[in-house]
DNA sequence: GATCACTTGCAAAGCATTTGCAACTGGACG
DNA sequence: CGTCCAGTTGCAAATGCTTTGCAAGTGATC
């Protein structure tokens, strides 16, 4: 079976140009500085989602303050370049987007390893779209994770 | 349509009795302390998830320390007599669990005015088992919370 | 009713995250 | 190129939820 494009970027096989990135950035009238570059670099190589501390982590010692990570990414997530996702391990995790994509989609996580998986499955639309009904809701969205234990850890 | 039973307890309709609480904790050598029992008749009538702040505040004023809270929820935790959810927002919720019910169900809630209704439909037991079988994992299970706007805040 | 392990209150500590503020700097413009 | 200023950054302090150390208090058992 083919590898399914992913709707996420940031694969190490072919990740989005750092200029690139930076082009969106200053389209929207944002500075590429330094600190916001080497905080994309390290996104658009990375496979899954990333925690803020592993981000700082894999910055250059004096590269930048932990304060502007939680800046940085916090203006990338309302530029839609990024996604948050929520483990329930109490920190954050995002993922790059490419342009356009809403980046709705869904984990596996190992429980005693956490490694994490990407799910193509989603639930299903028509489900969802009873529930809402049923309960007089609109726009109604989902968030979704698996839990288990990988082979690895079995 | 009837309100078929739902999985957990804590309906105002029919509260568990306290007493009963009390039992299931001297049942597995715990003090049925005073704070505890506060706690136990809060859970027990109400309807859906709540803060542990929503506790302490409806707890009177010297009844408990707000540690006191955490610990409690933390011990009613591993019993199994409550179930932590996560709307990530960071701050836990609680519900109160029938014996023997591990209280695996979903919420849809209000983006606006935070009300939450609960939710009868899982994800499909046979992707979920796809999901687990084409990854190698064991032990799969989900969280899945459902988001919207509700009728009032439309 | 004495005893003791289990509980509690209080205060301090832990984390992830946010914010105030003064210093700094992309990049637009001349 | 040099000026200029809104947008950025570093640093430190603050926030919000949660946990923990410790000494004092108290259910439950005998």
């Amino acid at each position: 079976m083919k590898t399914k494009a992913h709707a996420h970027s940031g694969c190490a096989s072919n990740p989005t140009p750092l200029p690139e990135l930076a082009a969106r950035l200053r389209r929207q009238s944002h500075k590429v500085t330094g600190p916001r570059q080497a905080i994309l670099d390290i996104l658009r190589r990375r496979h899954g989602p990333v925690t803020i501390r592993e981000i700082f982590e894999e910055l250059g010692d004096g590269d930048c303050d932990l304060a502007t990570v939680y800046r940085s990414m916090h203006l990338l997530e309302t530029m839609r370049m990024v996604k948050r996702f929520d483990f329930g391990d109490g920190a954050a995790r995002f993922e790059l987007l490419a342009e356009g994509d809403d980046g709705h989609h869904h984990h596996l996580v190992c429980t005693r390893c956490t490694n994490v998986v990407e799910i193509e499955d989603c639930f299903p639309e028509e489900l969802q779209a009873g529930i809402a009904r049923r309960n007089g809701f609109k726009s109604v969205t989902h968030r979704l994770e698996f839990f288990g234990v990988c082979p690895g850890c079995q």
